[in-house]
DNA sequence: TCATTTATTTACCGTTTCGCATATAATATA
DNA sequence: TATATTATATGCGAAACGGTAAATAAATGA
């Protein structure tokens, strides 16, 4: 990521231009990742994938480490972004979550080629223990799906869809949970409908419906 | 697996006598995949790890990817082991599951050198897209879980610890699946009493408790 | 004692791995 | 046009990879 420079348009850069779209080519390595995981994947293959030598892609991102890292970062932006509608504080919590998980399990197993699951709890999970700075990035996204959770759980409860002893994180982390298992059981092919009926059978069995709080 | 002798004692076997014992070395060899993973993994590394060389792993195992799937089936057997006690289809529901996610999290968090997690959860979903074997292992190993939470649970059921509309086979996906998060979460090393404590909450979030059925 | 059987050790094979050095191409600026 | 700057293309190299052949060792059975 030595290379921070926006396409500020006005003037062109100073040498010879790239010719490629470094996101286009970010998301390629993305797909390669998923598919194989950090170890599995060969330079070779990242080469063949995105159409470009590995010099051309050790100079846009580093080394190989530092091109999974990208490819981790990028992958929760995808799901940032296909997840920011459903994600709605203001919508009954129940519908909120069902549209949530409905997203996240179309992602997981609508498969370009094979990739299925979700590239950080099945692939960088593996190697968090021997790679300090993929632990740190697994880390600071399982952190902050919880904590998206917690925030929309919190929203729910301020207008008293859940009952104020609720615990809101608690409840976040298994919702969170759910969603971990769900990138498992879609890596291992179930599919998208019973995975669906799943996580909408969890969100009513921890109590969480339409209209107020139910549970003592 | 071409080795199907059971040490017969009675008579010797022919030639050379082994030096070694089979499951001492595929214990060796778990852990070493357990910790780095199918891909991250190199024969030398569990030629190393056992003080036998590859000749003789071969010749004990078979190629790599089947001393993984031979190291699958030993870690579900650990588990089956360390879990039997706990897994007791006569015990009160609640207290049986917090019993056996327990001993799930220790097996989970005490770690030999670094190893942490699920040996399946968090190495064998990885691989399972690019190689076959392993998806089957996979499969069938999550097919057992959900299976084995579906016998506690219709046991409970049976003994009216469960309302009879309760959907015991999806209930048993949900705790299964918080065995797939825990594995995750850590592997992602969070630590034994947090996990410990997320595991109960769940389980009294879905509503099992103690006395009798209290969900509509 | 000697052949047979099985295990271990050593050494090697061809391939693939990651990473880089060098040469060439394409652009901006002076 | 000449120079500086950046990108691409080619190809190298040293190490690691999975796997095996051949030689040696240790046991049993005849």
């Amino acid at each position: 990521m030595r290379n921070g420079r926006k396409s500020t348009s006005t003037h062109r850069r100073r040498g010879r231009p790239r010719k490629f779209d470094e996101s286009e080519i970010l998301d390629a390595i993305t797909e390669e990742f998923w598919r194989s995981g950090f170890s599995g994947t060969s330079l070779d293959a990242l080469s063949s994938a995105t159409g470009l030598a590995r010099p051309s892609l050790y100079a846009a991102f580093g080394d190989k480490e530092a091109m999974y890292v990208a490819s981790l970062q990028n992958f929760l932006r995808r799901i940032q972004a296909a997840t920011e509608s459903a994600w709605d504080p203001s919508a009954p919590l129940d519908q909120a979550l069902t549209a949530i998980f409905d997203v996240l399990i179309d992602l997981y197993t609508t498969r370009t080629d094979a990739a299925r699951g979700c590239l950080v709890v099945c692939t960088a999970a593996t190697e968090a223990p021997t790679h300090e700075n993929v632990e740190r990035e697994l880390v600071r996204v399982l952190a902050h799906v919880d904590a998206s959770f917690a925030a929309l759980l919190e929203a729910a409860r301020q207008r008293g869809e859940l009952g104020p002893d609720v615990d809101v994180d608690t409840l976040a982390a298994v919702l969170a949970g759910m969603t971990h298992s769900l990138a498992v059981r879609a890596r291992a092919g179930e599919g998208a409908e019973r995975l669906k009926r799943l996580a909408a059978a969890a969100v009513e069995l921890l109590g969480i419906e339409s209209g107020a709080a139910d549970k003592a």
